[in-house]
DNA sequence: GGAATGTAGTTGAAAATTGAACCGTTGTTC
DNA sequence: GAACAACGGTTCAATTTTCAACTACATTCC
C-alpha cells in the first residue's frame, strides 16, 4: 500500500477526526488554563506540578523525576519552580545523599492553595469533558489515550501490532 | 447528586482517563512540533497557517478569521505573521472594502515550502495516531473528538442533554 | 451629520519558553 | 585512582507569547 518515496495522504474521514482532535485539543487546554487561572490562581502546569507533588511521599519530588511527571524541559521546570518558590508555594532542599541534586518541596501553603483551587478545577474539567459523555464513552476515551499517550510506537499491541 | 457547594470529585476511572488524556495531547503536540521543525522548517502553528491559507479561495484570510481557524490570539496571530511574511512564506495585502483590514496571502514560496514540509508532517501524523488505531478506533476518536472540541457546553446533545 | 460604540489589527513592554552551554557531582572503566 | 563519560540542575541569550493599550476605520442611532 505504502511504496517508498510514496507517502499516503490522510483520507478526508481521518483528516475531519485529526482536526476535531487539534482544536479539542487546543480548546480543552486554553478554556481550562483560562478557568483554573482565574478562579484559583494557578496555570495549569503550576497546577500539574502541585498536585504531583502533594501526591508523592513527603510531598517532595527530585526535580528530574518532577520533570518527567509533568512533561516539561529541564529548564522550563527550573524557571516554574523559582517562581512557585517566590510565590511560598514550593521550597527547595539540597538532596542529601547526591550532592548535585534538589528536592522540590510543596509547602504547607502551596498545599492549601492547591485545596482551595482543585474543587473549581474538578468541576471545570467535569464541564469541558466527562458530563459531555457517557460512561461507555469514558471507557473509549480511556482506551484511545492509553494508546496515543505512548511515546514509543514499538511498544504497541494493536492493528499493526502483530 | 451534585448538592451545592459539593464538588462532585473524579472517579478512579475517570481520573486515570483525565491524565492520560493530558500525556495524549501534551505527547502528540511536542513530539509533532519538534518533527515538523526539524523536517519541514515549520512550527505546528505556523504549518497551521500555510495550510488553512492554502485552503481559502484566493490563498488569502482575513486576519481575524485566520486566527479563529488556527484558534490564536489576534495579537499572537500579528507577531507570527510578520514572521511568516519576513521569511517570505505571506505577503500582506490591504483590503480594498474594508480599510482596516488586511489580507494574508500565500506566497508561491509559502506554498512551496508548504508542499515540502507536508508529506514529512502527514507521515508523522500517521505514525503517532492513525497507525496506531483499527477504523472503529479512528470512528470512535472522531465521535469523541467532535463533542470535546465544541467550546459552549449549551450546544450539546448527549448524557445530560435532555 | 456627528457622537458614541464596536471592530480590525498593531504595538510595546513584561513574562514565559527554548536550547545550548555550563558547573559540579556521580559512575564507570581500566 | 585517574581519566572520562553521564547525570542533575542552573544560567544566559534569543525567541515567543501574553496582555493591555492604542490607532484607525466602520456602524449605529438619534
Amino acid at each position: 500500500m505504502t511504496r517508498m518515496g510514496e507517502v499516503e495522504w490522510l483520507s478526508d474521514r481521518e483528516q475531519r477526526v485529526w482536526r476535531s482532535l487539534l482544536r479539542a485539543q487546543a480548546g480543552i487546554e486554553t478554556e481550562l488554563d483560562r478557568d483554573l487561572r482565574r478562579t484559583g490562581g494557578l496555570t495549569l502546569v503550576e497546577y500539574g506540578i502541585l498536585v504531583a507533588l502533594s501526591e508523592s511521599p513527603g510531598r517532595r519530588m527530585r526535580m528530574r523525576r518532577l520533570a518527567e511527571e509533568v512533561l516539561v524541559s529541564k529548564s522550563r521546570l527550573t524557571h516554574q519552580i523559582s517562581r512557585l518558590e517566590s510565590a511560598g508555594h514550593v521550597r527547595r532542599e539540597p538532596c542529601e545523599d547526591d550532592r548535585r541534586g534538589f528536592w522540590a518541596v510543596l509547602t504547607d501553603q502551596g498545599a492549601e492553595t492547591l485545596e482551595h483551587a482543585a474543587p473549581g478545577h474538578v468541576a471545570a474539567v467535569r464541564g469541558r469533558v466527562f458530563d459531555r459523555l457517557s460512561p461507555a464513552q469514558v471507557d473509549a476515551l480511556g482506551e484511545l489515550m492509553a494508546i496515543l499517550e505512548i511515546d514509543d510506537p514499538a511498544t504497541l499491541p494493536g492493528p499493526s501490532g502483530t
